[in-house]
DNA sequence: GACGATATATCGACAGACGAAGTATTGAGG
DNA sequence: CCTCAATACTTCGTCTGTCGATATATCGTC
């Protein structure tokens, strides 16, 4: 079976949660529950992947945090993108489109090497 | 400027080498000419990458190296690629439209937040 | 009262990328 | 002859992001 190894969609994480953020305030659980809706399973991102990502990027000043009390006990951290997350996700987007094409170079498609999966 | 950023590429760099050795044997230098020929200058490769990259593929059993003394002094590395880098490459290939295809649903396209770059 | 789901945090290990620096050869130009 | 650019490879040390392990706390339900 094939399955997303780490080390590629390693610096497209924070593009992922950037995304879903775009669609308005959110928390750890609940992005990456929609990560793994969206994805059809395929990409299950880890705990530790996720929250350092939350860090990290409040830190680089793409999301801001607050807290909420929800349901009598439970706390959540909610997130939301700032204007500087909005263009690190636009340039990430372009990024992505040139990245795309120069891999897809080394990739060789059905006719040739590439073929019986 | 739109850049690759390395941590895109992390994961994909022995698949780019691995494709450029499927052509027949090749050493060092003459691998990242290429993929710096083949990329339109887009991506190129830093030495350190490149030659850590074999180390790994080596020891890992997707190539194998001999030596080679060319033209009076200059020596060369070359590497070939195994029966099991093969196996390697088809199945980073078939990883590879996967994770494009999942990455790509976290991208916004011009009609919407990532269109002005 | 035990368990699964919800919700977050911290710590330490590891792999891959890469800057810096060094070594050695060859050929061209002053 | 010397220097410099191009060719060709190596070693060392650092940094960043991922992730396994572990811990904590609440809520509903069986």
């Amino acid at each position: 079976m094939v399955s997303i190894s780490s080390d590629v969609i390693r610096g497209y994480n924070d593009t992922i949660i950037l995304y879903l953020l775009l669609d308005g305030p959110s928390y750890g659980y609940e992005i990456s529950k929609k990560i793994k809706e969206l994805s059809d399973e395929k990409y299950i991102i880890k705990q530790t992947t996720l929250y350092s990502a939350f860090t990290r990027m409040e830190k680089n000043g793409y999301i801001e945090s607050y807290s909420v009390d929800a349901e009598s006990g439970k706390r959540r951290t909610y997130y939301r993108v700032t204007d500087s997350g909005l263009d690190y996700y636009r340039e990430k987007c372009n990024e992505w489109n040139l990245t795309k094409e120069v891999i897809e170079r080394f990739i060789r498609k059905e006719d040739d090497e590439c073929s019986s999966q």
